[in-house]
DNA sequence: AGACCCTCACTGTAA
DNA sequence: GTGAGGGTCT
């Protein structure tokens, strides 16, 4: 072993012969662990680096490890299976495509084109988008596909009637346009391998070993598919934390960890509790955030401890409004610099991405260089995906969505009537239908149409060889960049993204992928994956910084609606989550840890709201120095309970689910019967007595 | 029929 | 800030 290792991860490492759950705390070198263990196999017990399967959470992640693997064995190419679940499973279902119901260059829908492709089915059932909402159903059809489970769809049976057709004419939108959304490159591995054993087996045969990374976070397609690929050997090694799961919201299942034992007998349990990166004050505050363990998870949880002292408290600040609070971030940040810190090593995290407009702002002022870690990301700009629906469109005329947005952009005079008319005439892709409409248009459409057809007939003449010369010419020919100066005042920023375009195209160029390649991997790309190396200030959300660490780390807005969002007040569970994601905010840091909070704040309409600090900060207000920019600071925060007195029998009301009854109570939290939303279990404040 | 401009409402974390 | 909806102009 070149790195030392504890002996807990010494044990992670070397374990074989079974299946091995490794808990492994924030800062505890999980990292190091599995990087190790890989290492360990390719030197010590000769398996090709190209068998063994190892799965990350993020993109940025895998990379990282790949750098890692690569230094250590000195490889001169990169390892191929250190991925994350969704490019593995769209890798599996391009090289398996013959056996599926799809082609090879099949698209992968974002969220933005599932949302649409949402709508067209919505539009074409004369459904009432203000009783069918849009966002909400994708949601649900992305519950369903999480879970492989559509008894979803009876929840909704009063209120959305027409849900179980729509989830059916989606899918079959989908499949027309020959693509996947994100939950469908896992199911089909999932079909693909149960319906085909001897492919499931030629992929077992592939891997060696395979490991898994973030596993509180996996959801149940996942787990299903690394059972799939395991079969039933003992080649795993799955390695999670139940405290830091932040993802239940788009399906993650914590419960994964202990179905891990079930599915996979004979399991070691490692738990790595050292922490390596927090000081004891820091870690200590964290501790105090996240509530006790109950029930199967008891033994499953870590108690993390540290021999890294240092003298710095934890602040919470507490500021007059949110203006004031990001001038105290960046001028901490300033006051830091000047004592020998780089810009680099901070992160300012934030609950919701919106939050970062006035941090950014003060940043600007004082001339602090900083970076917003995903928010809108690259591929998702409006101008980008112009360009690339473009090119998807040319590669893949069966593309419903790119052909939607693209076929009047920029406006040529083909409008609403026109496509309908199109579509009509569609039988197996959008080119073929244009061609059969052609003669039916008016004189006027079918001018612009012949426009159109020359720079997509361009494009698929030279789309996929050369990249970036393509995206030259689709600028060129449709005089984008005018349209965009036109169209936008922040056309400028516009047009440097487009150029950024075409250096990452060049890039594609360079590395001899093709285009769908490209395609493939900015679809997949994530929120980490902007991170710069530049010594700048990191902004992102808890979310975005899951993995990471930083020497100083401000965690801002710490208001009760915001952090906890406004959101959670209605679920327990969402609640933990909140904690748990608070939790994962404080354990980035290293050395030093500073929280805030605006008593005032503005809303996105300008409208000035008093706030109310963060629940959470009661349980840690012992343990932090508490600072504030008014002389005398009421250090009163929201008690986690308010209506300590609500006993099971009494009546209350809830905001949302109306009026009912306390069957039993437990701590803070109530279950009630609601006369029409069923039974709930709700935190004691937010109900009220009548 | 399509373009364009205005107003309005909404904005959670995300592969 | 963005999209949807409505009204009006070409």
């Amino acid at each position: 072993m070149r790195i030392k290792l504890n002996k807990q991860q010494e044990e992670a490492v070397l374990h074989f012969g079974s299946p091995l759950l490794v808990l492994a705390g924030a800062g505890s070198g999980k990292t190091r662990v599995i990087t190790q263990k890989i290492v360990y196999m390719v030197e010590n017990l000769s398996i090709p680096i190209n068998r063994i399967l190892a799965i990350t959470f993020t993109n940025k992640a895998a990379q990282e490890m790949k750098e890692r693997v690569v230094k250590a064995l000195g490889l001169e190419y990169q390892p191929q299976w250190i991925t994350t679940f969704h490019s593995l499973s769209a890798k599996i279902l391009r090289i398996e495509a013959e056996n599926l119901e799809y082609s090879r260059d099949f698209v992968i829908y974002d969220e933005e084109d599932s949302k649409k492709a949402i709508k067209d089915v919505l539009k074409e059932m004369n459904l009432d988008s203000e009783v069918y909402k849009p966002e909400k159903i994708r949601n649900v059809i992305s519950q369903i596909k999480q879970n492989l489970d559509e008894s979803v769809l009876d929840f909704y049976a009063f209120t959305m009637p027409h849900l179980p057709e729509i989830f059916k004419k989606y899918n079959h939108h989908l499949a027309l346009s020959n693509a996947m959304d994100f939950d469908d490159l896992l199911i089909n591995v999932v079909k693909l391998f149960r319906e085909n054993p001897e492919i499931k087996k030629s992929w077992q045969d592939r891997f060696d070993y395979v490991l898994v990374d973030e596993y509180q976070d996996t959801n149940l397609v996942q787990h299903e598919i690394l059972k799939l690929i395991v079969g039933n050997r003992d080649c795993v090694t799955v390695v999670g934390d139940p405290q830091q799961c932040i993802y239940t919201w788009r399906g993650a299942n914590p419960d994964n960890i202990l179905e891990f034992e079930k599915d996979f007998p004979k399991t070691r349990i490692i738990k790595l509790e050292r922490n390596y990166r927090s000081t004891e004050k820091i870690l200590s505050v964290a501790n105090s955030v996240i509530s006790s363990a109950k029930g199967r998870w008891k033994e499953k949880v870590l108690r993390l401890w540290t021999e890294k002292k240092g003298d710095d408290d934890v602040y919470l600040i507490s500021l007059e409004t949110d203006k004031r609070e990001s001038e105290f971030i960046s001028k901490k940040i300033s006051s830091l610099i000047k004592e020998g810190y780089q810009y680099g090593d901070f992160a300012v995290l934030i609950r919701m991405s919106y939050l970062s407009r006035n941090i950014e702002e003060s940043m600007i002022k004082t001339g602090i260089p900083y970076q917003v870690v995903g928010g809108v990301k690259f591929y998702e700009r409006a101008e980008i995906k112009d360009i690339l629906a473009y090119i998807r469109f040319a590669l893949q005329p069966k593309d419903t969505q790119a052909f939607k947005r693209i076929i009047n952009l920029p406006p040529r005079g083909i409008g609403e009537k026109t496509i309908q008319k199109v579509q009509q005439y569609y039988e197996t892709d959008w080119l073929q239908a244009l061609e059969d409409a052609y003669q039916h248009l008016s004189k006027k459409a079918q001018l612009r149409v012949q426009e159109f057809l020359e720079i997509v007939e361009y494009i698929r003449k030279y789309g996929n060889e050369k990249p970036s010369e393509t995206a030259r010419y689709v600028v060129s020919a449709l005089d984008y960049e005018n349209y965009l100066e036109n169209k936008y005042k922040d056309w400028e920023d516009r047009v440097a993204n487009i150029h950024e375009l075409f250096n990452a195209l060049k890039e594609v160029e360079k590395s001899g992928k093709t285009f769908l390649e490209f395609l493939e991997e900015s679809s997949l790309s994530q929120a980490q994956d902007s991170l710069e190396n530049s010594n700048s200030v990191k902004i992102m959300t808890v979310h975005a910084s899951k993995g990471l660490e930083f020497p100083v780390v401000f965690i801002a807005g710490l208001e009760d609606g915001l952090f906890p969002s406004g959101r959670a007040f209605e679920d327990i569970e969402q609640m933990e989550e909140e904690r748990r994601l608070f939790y994962v905010a404080i354990t980035r840091a290293k050395e030093k840890v500073f929280i805030t909070y605006a008593r005032k704040r503005a809303t996105f309409s300008g409208r000035i709201n008093e706030t109310k600090p963060s629940r959470f900060l009661r349980d840690i207000k012992k343990k932090v120095k508490v600072l504030s920019d008014r002389k005398k600071e009421r250090k009163k925060f929201p008690p986690t309970c308010l209506n300590s007195d609500i006993r099971a029998g009494q009546l209350v009301k809830h905001e949302k689910f109306g009026k009912g009854v306390v069957l039993s109570v437990s701590d803070n939290r109530a279950t009630v019967i609601f006369e029409t939303a069923g039974q709930k279990t709700i935190i004691k404040d937010f109900l009220k007595k009548i």
